[in-house]
RNA sequence: GUCCCCAUCGUCCAGAGGCCUAGGACGUGGCCCUUUCAAGGCCAAAACACGGGUUCGAAUCCCGUUGGGGACGCCA
């Protein structure tokens, strides 16, 4: 089996896309088969070195590797079409000389303006077939008096073209609504339905998956396969993935491209897990599945034929699942691009400052979605004052009522005597001196201490929280991390603030 | 307009004639847990588009209607 994804580099990597990619790096892993990347450079105008470029770094990062094609070679290369001129020059030649093909001289205004009135009346716009008749001795004299000319295939008329779509059945066309399709452009680069014949075919790809927006091209495309001698290969047309609006999913609904979801912090194990979900299942009643998983149990004939909306509520809970199993060490130098924008970072990373963000990892990886919300999880490590805190009413009133003074005086005491809080017991050990110094407990104790400590109401669990604090507050100057202000010294503060 | 594809909770999927009083997940609501926000646990509301067939029996098969999507380019 060999497979393909075959991309044109006129923009990032979209979605949609990346699903059908992954569809078919499912399909390759799980039958021992070949995935082929090809660029699809034919439009010169919008093709891009960037773009090409982009999409193989979102490969890259998804970690969907392919086994022939740019960066890695392979035996039916060239794989950027832009290379394969040669090759389509000689194949157009073929069918030129076969009379499969034919010159076409039509100005691309008139074209335009046919087309406008044909779907003015009603009918199905399709070329009139005006230079079909012209003698190819002729035609040969106006190209060689320099005349611009297109190549036009010769679609057979009054027949069926029928075909067996692996997600779909049988699916079938009839030819009398296919007009002579443009093969070569009068600029001499191929156009897109015969440049994929000629790669397709010559490239040996036996499973063509793609998008369901293609499935009126396929048959165009084996009446090409046919012209040009070459056997078909087998279709499957895989549904479009929606906006909630139930359009084709476009920048108007938000993020769509890869580089925008690795830009808010989802992991690609999560993007791709979600994408699979999207008409397919892993099987009865499971969704967080392991994309090597995936690919023993990834079958065509279980894909659904309906679209389907893309959600980013559930992408958020399928990475929050992600967030939770991932190695430490890897969310920490993940999450360091976000703090170090938000200034939590201000130079370059010690190993002990390394190791310090790889400790807070538990304190956000339950709480939170993706990881461009991390910083605002951990602010109150990197944000405290005292001051500022009793701006706020609510905090005002809070500390003022009931015996919150005095546990925050018994706070600031007991701190002052005690070595730094590197662990939730030597936390805990302190709350219980204010416990028994003031009588206060639960609520009324933790409460005025998680003020003191924070500046806030709210945030991640005190007994991750403090110890981090403290932690922090111990780390050296060269650490690259924000100085961190320690627990005795926001006691301190507090108490001072409020007396 | 023409051609093609599609049709189960708001959303994503399960269901391949009786196992369906239609199952799971996200989201939503409630409860529990809890020193806060989250997380986690439990419970609940929520769907077979409509109309005809076929059959002892249809969410599942057939036809039609309606609705949605896609294609119709010297874009891919």
């Amino acid at each position: 089996m060999r497979v393909r994804f075959a991309p044109s580099p006129t923009g990032h990597l979209h979605v949609g896309n990346v699903r059908t990619a992954l569809f078919n790096w499912l399909l390759a892993r799980g039958q021992n088969g070949t995935f082929i990347l090809r660029i699809e450079d034919t439009d010169v105008e919008r093709s891009t070195q960037d773009s090409d470029a982009a999409i193989l770094e979102d490969l890259h990062w998804l970690g969907l590797d392919w086994d022939e094609g740019p960066e890695v070679g392979g035996a039916a290369g060239p794989y950027r079409s832009s290379e394969r001129l040669s090759t389509y020059q000689s194949r157009v030649s073929d069918l030129l000389e076969g009379g499969l093909a034919y010159y076409c001289f039509c100005a691309p205004e008139q074209l335009e303006a046919e087309r406008k009135v044909a779907l003015a009346n009603n009918l199905p716009p399709k070329y009139s077939g005006r230079c079909a008749r012209i003698d190819p001795a002729e035609a040969k004299r106006r190209m060689t008096a320099g005349e611009p000319a297109a190549v036009r295939f010769r679609t057979p008329q009054n027949r069926d073209v029928v075909f067996q779509d692996l997600v779909r059945g049988e699916i079938r066309f009839h030819t009398d609504v296919i007009g002579d399709q443009i093969l070569v452009r009068s600029d001499g680069h191929p156009a897109y339905n015969f440049a994929v014949v000629v790669d397709d075919g010559l490239m040996g790809v036996t499973h063509v998956v793609r998008g369901e927006d293609h499935i009126s091209n396929t048959p165009r495309q084996i009446l090409i396969y046919e012209g040009l001698g070459l056997t078909p290969p087998a279709f499957g047309h895989v549904a479009m993935v929606l906006g909630p609006d139930h359009t084709k999913l476009s920048k108007r609904h938000g993020a769509v491209s890869v580089d925008e979801f690795r830009e808010k912090g989802y992991l690609p194990e999560a993007l791709l897990n979600y994408l699979a979900l999207l008409s397919w299942s892993p099987g009865k009643d499971q969704e967080l599945v392991p994309l090597v998983e995936m690919a023993k149990r990834f079958s065509l004939s279980d894909v659904g034929h309906s679209a389907s909306v893309f959600d980013e509520e559930k992408l958020a809970w399928v990475n929050r699942h992600y967030l939770k199993e991932a190695d430490p060490k890897r969310l920490a130098m993940l999450c360091a691009p976000y703090l170090e924008r938000a200034g939590y970072i201000n130079g370059p990373l010690s190993a002990s400052g390394a190791a310090y963000l790889g400790s807070l990892v538990p304190v956000f990886n339950t709480s939170v979605d993706r990881l461009d919300q991390v910083p605002q999880r951990l602010r109150q490590l990197f944000e405290f004052s005292a001051a500022s805190a009793l701006d706020d009413p609510g905090i005002r009133a809070e500390v003022e009522a009931g015996a919150a003074r005095q546990v925050i005086d018994a706070l600031a005491e007991a701190l002052a005597s005690a070595p730094r809080l590197s662990d939730k017991q030597a936390f805990r050990g302190v709350a219980d001196r204010v416990k028994q110094k003031t009588g206060q407990k639960g609520r009324a104790l933790f409460h005025p201490i998680r003020i003191a400590l924070t500046g806030a109401g709210d945030g991640p669990e005190l007994d991750l929280l403090v110890p981090a604090i403290d932690r922090g507050a111990d780390l050296d100057a060269g650490s690259g991390v924000v100085p961190v202000i320690g627990a005795r010294e926001r006691a301190r503060a507090f108490a001072d603030e409020i007396k």
